[in-house]
DNA sequence: TAGATTGTTAATCGATTAACAATC
DNA sequence: TAGATTGTTAATCGATTAACAATC
């Protein structure tokens, strides 16, 4: 449950910060401090300090933060204190790729379904999953309870299957597609565009 | 070259207003507005004008912008109005999607090498490129000419590659690995982690 | 105790937005 | 001309940072 009015870019910082947790200990570290953690991630420790005290008061005056706790502490307040399934949405070129992808897996991200609309990949398999007709969706969302959605069907029907998914329940939305997707505001969506990153750069070449 | 002191915020919105006029220029428009751009990306016309004033005056009061005009100038101040050649490193499971992600391409950015530094890897072959040793990058980014990265190593290795990448004149990151990389400030680096993202989003559920 | 580092306040910095004269 | 929309200014809003008392 949120707590203040978080700023949602503070929110966006804290799997940053979770991560970098999980680095400091695997390299055999039990306490670090926010100049610390500043350092690794290439920001101030006061804003790190602002963004923790936003939940709470997770360290100790004079030694800093025990990681293994902040780390329980964070993954509390992003969720991700346990599995998560999450479905994918066009499984073209993009889609297949993602659902090759180990990372989510590894975090806690389990991809249980895969959809699309094209009469020739129903009922093919990426990996153990089978590939359902999009008139499935409603069954399966329904059926599994499913809240999260990875979408990476075309640019031109992202909106529409966004509406279509914030209709079934979908809470969150990890989208693909290059385009801005208008939902409710209770819907989230994160948008993930590698080629207008690649074009945010080549404006400093 | 960047014309005032532009902020790397405004910088990222012109990929999505590029991207929005494609869009409206394939549904037949011409001329286009402040406020229909505004609706499309849910900001605020206010938001896109003082943006684009930055760069100079491109509309006229009373009919807005030309699109095809527009589009032009912002490929211009980009640096897209060309084709740029990029190059992997790391190909495992991600790696290889990337490799086979035909976004790239079709918008302007050819991937024309992959290394890795796994010996059973080597020779190997994605699509029609073969993966080299990182060995060869010293000579094969010298001989291209190359300054736009695509990194998808372990996060381990991650900025140790960055290292080597920023000493061989790469000027340009897409960062795919989950760490922060520490590079000197003429060194852009963009980030995409997918999980950080989910991590985000499950925060609201 | 002395040194270190937190949590928090207040100041600063920067980005967004409202408003409007200019003008097509 | 009347209506529409730009480019820009100034006000507002929000986020970052510096500083420091509290305290481990």
């Amino acid at each position: 449950m949120p707590q203040k009015n978080v700023p949602a870019i503070v929110v966006g910082r804290l799997p940053l910060y979770l991560r970098t947790l999980q680095f400091l200990k695997n390299e055999g570290k039990r306490v670090t401090s926010s100049q610390e953690l500043a350092e690794r991630l290439g920001l101030t420790s006061a804003q790190i300090r602002k963004d923790l005290s936003y939940f709470g008061e997770f360290g100790k005056q004079g030694t800093g933060y025990a990681i293994e706790f902040l780390e329980e502490q964070l993954r509390g307040i992003l969720n991700v204190n346990r599995q998560w399934n999450v479905f994918l949405v066009g499984v073209g070129d993009l889609g297949r790729a993602l659902a090759h992808y180990r990372g989510f897996q590894a975090n806690g991200f389990r991809l249980v379904a895969l959809f699309d609309n094209a009469p020739k990949k129903i009922g093919g398999k990426v990996g153990d999953l089978t590939i359902h007709d999009t008139s499935a969706m409603p069954r399966v969302i329904a059926e599994k309870k499913l809240r999260i959605a990875i979408l990476a069907v075309p640019a031109e029907s992202a909106q529409a299957v966004a509406e279509q998914l914030v209709g079934l329940g979908v809470r969150a939305i990890l989208n693909y597609a290059p385009v801005t997707l208008s939902v409710p505001p209770k819907v989230k969506v994160y948008y993930i565009d590698p080629v207008a990153a690649l074009q945010g750069m080549t404006y400093y070449l």
